[in-house]
DNA sequence: CGGCGAATAT
DNA sequence: AATATTCGCC
């Protein structure tokens, strides 16, 4: 299951919510996201977990309304002690409770239920406040439960593919400190590889996005993504046939005219 | 309705 | 310039 490339694969996330269901919801989007996911159900025992084993997390998700202790409690905390971008999460949108969240020191508010698009994005938080994210430290990402209980462990097969060992900082990924932009597609010449298999594999004429999409299965990449490529890469094949088709008449032109059977041409 | 391609926006 | 989003049309 591939994301886009570059994407930081291995972002360790802690998550903290008393509702079991939730946590487990929250565990596969995660997991789909690429991410490392270590959950908990309350958040005092989180609290002590990212304390004791501090530099193993890279970000926490936490939950607003907890028996245990307050998740805005759980950022004053963390704010205090820890380096780390919390995200506040709860079903009650009221804006006194973001505002809260917000002017507590959360980078960011999920309202639920939460979608996995909002999800896709959240490395960003880390990057900006890191300034960076070595998303390279290993392959394999480990699941925990919160009694540190080795949940699952799952290996990836990366083939040969080779990436940088850092994202680089973009003046876009600085500004505009509260809302994650959307990540863009980049189509890195080993996107656009596939890309062009897809569209050999497929043939010129059925070569649509959608069916392009669904044979480059990669995950996170939308029709509209194929589509908006489509069009410009079109474009320029066009260009390339035009190019092409010209020189071979030039080419015959100019045949014709060594041979003496052309067309009178004006020599200026 | 979904999906396509073209136009338009960022 | 590259990618996303919108729009009108099958």
């Amino acid at each position: 299951m591939a994301v886009s490339e570059d994407f930081p694969v291995g972002l360790r996330v802690m998550v903290v919510d008393d509702d079991p269901v939730c946590l487990l919801i929250l565990q596969r989007m995660l997991h789909q996201c690429r991410y490392r996911v270590t959950t908990c159900s309350c958040a005092t025992q989180a609290y002590t977990m990212l304390r004791e084993r501090q530099d193993t997390f890279d970000l926490v998700i936490s939950d607003v309304y907890m028996p245990d202790m307050d998740g805005f409690r759980l950022l004053e905390l963390i704010g205090l002690e820890l380096d780390l971008p919390v995200i506040m999460m709860s079903a009650n949108g009221e804006t006194s409770l973001v505002m809260k969240g917000i002017t507590h020191g959360a980078c960011d508010y999920l309202l639920k239920p939460v979608r996995i698009e909002e999800l896709r994005n959240i490395w960003q938080h880390v990057v900006r406040k890191k300034g960076t994210f070595d998303f390279n430290r290993d392959n394999c990402s480990i699941d925990w439960d919160s009694n540190k209980t080795l949940v699952e462990v799952q290996s990836e097969d990366h083939g040969s593919r080779k990436r940088k060992g850092n994202i680089e900082l973009s003046d876009a990924m600085i500004e505009d400190a509260n809302s994650l932009k959307k990540a863009r597609v980049v189509w890195s010449s080993e996107l656009h590889k596939k890309f062009v298999n897809a569209v050999n594999q497929l043939g010129i004429d059925k070569a649509v996005p959608k069916s392009i999409m669904e044979i480059m299965r990669i995950q996170g990449l939308t029709r509209e993504n194929v589509a908006s490529h489509l069009q410009v890469v079109d474009g320029s094949w066009k260009c390339e046939d035009k190019r092409r088709i010209r020189d071979e008449q030039m080419h015959l032109i100019m045949q014709r005219e060594h041979e003496g059977i052309g067309f009178p041409t004006t020599h200026c």
